[in-house]
Formats: structure tokens, C-alpha cells, sequence
DNA sequence: CCAAAAGTGTTAGGAGTACACCCATGG
DNA sequence: CCATGGGTGTACTCCTAACACTTTTGG
């Protein structure tokens, strides 16, 4: 009755390079000695399991202004070999502009991994993170998820690629800009973002009271 | 460490007398003895949260087929007054002619409650109820689980009392036809309810082969 | 014959989708 | 001056929502 022991891993996304990344890192023990896993770690008995996935998160990542939610729990009796271990799983979105801090955190090897190029992982992390890819292209549809992924400020262009890359797909700019601008949540500054040609106006996000699009009876079926 | 325990808590719905109920049963041991709770239990070692949840649900209903998902984890250090323990919340679906299958179940004091007539219960069973019935209406829309709650055959207003139970508010009755009929889920049967006065058709689901409506295209905003 | 639920179409408005060109800037 | 990404409008289709009367049966 006692040997059953609760761990938290997060799969944590970031947009890198025009695409969607996850953090993984290489185990240095076993079980599954130098395959990469979900960041992760066992809850305390004193702390909530949100407060292990954000101790969790701040020793790998250094970064602790970023989106949390819980996703799934998985208890299979022989996902892990050592004993039963049942896992809370998380996933957090990362800002673009801090997904680089990441580098100097903790001893453990890690790095970022295009979500469509993922190695073999631990345990049944692998089901955890297409579980986690699936809740966030459908999130990304219903509420303003999206936007945790971009700096404060951002282009509308900006705001488009990172659709792009977590729905693996090309939207109309035209499109998604009428859709945007009719939902009404940004709030356009007096700031230009001057680094391609032409120079791009910035907009923030100005809708945080209102996660799920829904309550505004609009949804996002692009 | 050892110190962690995990258990699971079922919110079980059906419809009875037009309306969305929920299983609830009376505490005969403390703490909180008298306060009706969700049904659950601890953990097993060697079984899965699953077959748990599968488990205690058959103890407390002696019903088999029905629809089960997991809803949430709610671990909060001072959630139960015992200790450490952890919960993976489920939520069921029973169709409305295995309901009262119930009362010759277990033999703790069970009873259904009209799911706006909660009673103040144990733990925090009542956020998680208030947390299932709300992911009971956001997937109502865009998935087929509402027709867990009525029997293989049914007749059309059988279906939208479902929608209406759960939803809360009435629809219109010709935009509902319609929207079904499109949806091409149903197969009508040569078979007439004769009960009310005008015999109505009876209809059986006949798409368990996608169970996101979004799959097909279509969603349900009522 | 009457009460009760079953069944059935049309219209107007709004959102989704497809589609192509000019503009401003840095090099 | 040119390459690059920024920025903009229209037309068609389809779904949504509002709305009222006739039919069938049992009592």
C-alpha cells in the first residue's frame, strides 16, 4: 500500500526558429540511462502537485512566468519499471523571448526538439507528449492559449507564425487578421517592430479576463 | 515519502425525470461522517487508475457499460483531513434505463441528486462536481457523450431533453432536427415510442466511429 | 372532440473561405 | 532599384437563428 509513489513531468513548449519545440532531457540513471525524458520529478508530501511542477519547471528552466495547466494523469502498473509510479502530467508555455534562458539552468543535458522530430523516450513519455500536442492544437482553437507563447509585445505576423506552427499548417493572412481584429482582445501600440523591410506594428494581448473565447461566442476555427 | 496516498472519486451522471442527476452516497465513518461525498476509493498497487475507477464504480452502481473519462487531479496537501491524499477525479455517464439499476447496489446510502440541488459534501467533492459538469457541457458540443445518457434506442425529443437537462435552457426543436440529420449519426428505426400521444420514431446512434463531431467537420454550437 | 407531443420549411443575417495587389523600408 | 515582408477588400457560400402550424393518437 505504500509502494506507490507520485511523480509531475510537463512537457514544456516553446516556439524556436518558426517552430514548435519541447524541452527534453537526458537521463543520467537508470532506468533508460541516456534517453531523453520529460522534465520531471517527484511531489513532496508537503506541496501541492501545481507547486512540484512549478519547482519542477524553475530548476530546469529558470523561468517562472509562464502557462501551467495540468493535463492528464497516467498510472499504468508498469510504465515505470522501478515500482508503481503514477505521473501528473503538465504542460507550460514558454514566451519566445525567455526560451533561451533555459540554457544556463540546471546541470542535466537538455534541449530543444522540434515537436515532429522526437526521439524515443522514457517511460511513456512519448504518449504524454502527443497527449499534450493534442490538447494544445485544440486549446489553441477555443481560447487565447496562443498567446502565452509570445513576448508582451508582438507583430500580428508573429502572432499568425505561432498558429502556423502548432496547427502544422498555412493560414490566409488576410483571414486571420479580420478574425483577429473582430475578436478584439489586442490592443495595437504606438511601436514599430523595424527589422525585416517594411516595418511591422506591435500589438498586445488586452483580454486576459476572458481565457475561453467562447464566453465572447466566438470561437477560433481557422 | 511514504506518506502519499491516491485515490479515486467518480462523479456519475444520468438523466432521471428530465433532469441531470448525480450519484452521491452518505459517509458512515469519519471525517466528515454523514456528509454525502462522491463514490471512490484507494488505489490498488497493482491496478490502474482505470480499472479503479472502474472498479468502485461497479461496487457502487452494478453497472458495467458505461462511459467513463478522466477529469482532473486535485491534490491540494490539505484536501482530506487524514493526511496526503491525492485524488484522480472521473467522471460517468449511465444511460437513463440502467439508472435505477442503482439502488440494489451497495450498501452505503446512495442517492441520486438533481445537479442544482447540491447539498454541501465532503472534501472538495464539490469543486470537483462543479468541474465535471462543466467539462459534461463543454464536450456536449463538439463530441457525441451525450448520447451515453439514453438507451440504444430513442426518439428524438428523448435526445434534446438530454441536451436541454444539460445545458440548462431549451432549444429550438426544428434547428435541432436539422442539425442531427445533418450530422448523419443517427439511424432511424422501424420502430415507433407509443406513450405519449403521437407515436414518435425511434433512432440508435450509429457513429461510434468518431466521437469528435469536429472530425467530421461539424460542431454543435446550440 | 380535445389535450399533448410529434413532426415539418423558410428567411434573413453573419461568419468562413478563397483570392491578388500595392506599400514601405533597408541594403 | 529591388527584394522582402507588411498591409488591405470583396464576393460567394454555408451555417445559424428565429419563427408557427398541422398531424396523430389516447382518453
Amino acid at each position: 500500500m505504500t509502494d506507490l509513489r507520485v511523480t509531475v513531468d510537463i512537457v514544456i513548449f516553446t516556439i524556436r526558429e518558426a517552430s514548435l519545440q519541447v524541452l527534453l532531457v537526458k537521463r543520467g540513471v537508470p532506468p533508460f540511462e541516456g534517453h531523453f525524458a520529460l522534465p520531471g520529478g517527484f511531489i513532496r508530501v508537503q506541496e501541492s502537485i501545481e507547486a512540484a511542477a512549478l519547482r519542477e519547471l524553475y530548476e530546469e528552466t529558470a523561468v517562472r512566468d509562464l502557462f501551467l495547466e495540468q493535463l492528464y494523469t497516467f498510472g499504468d502498473p508498469h510504465r515505470d519499471p522501478r515500482g508503481r509510479v503514477i505521473t501528473v502530467a503538465y504542460y507550460a508555455l514558454i514566451a519566445s523571448d525567455k526560451s533561451s534562458v533555459v540554457a544556463g539552468a540546471d546541470a542535466a543535458e537538455a534541449h530543444w526538439f522540434h515537436v515532429e522530430k522526437i526521439p524515443n523516450l522514457a517511460f511513456d513519455h512519448n504518449d504524454i507528449l502527443a497527449y499534450a500536442l493534442e490538447r494544445l492544437r485544440n486549446k489553441l482553437e477555443y481560447t487565447t492559449v496562443g498567446f502565452q507563447l509570445l513576448p508582451k509585445k508582438f507583430t500580428l505576423s508573429e502572432l499568425q507564425g505561432v498558429y502556423e506552427a502548432i496547427l502544422g499548417k498555412r493560414l490566409d493572412k488576410r483571414n486571420f487578421r479580420r478574425k483577429i481584429a473582430l475578436l478584439g482582445i489586442l490592443k495595437p501600440l504606438r511601436e514599430w517592430h523595424r527589422t525585416g523591410r517594411k516595418p511591422a506594428q506591435l500589438f498586445r494581448f488586452a483580454a486576459s479576463h476572458f481565457e475561453k473565447l467562447r464566453d465572447k461566442g466566438i470561437l477560433f476555427p481557422f
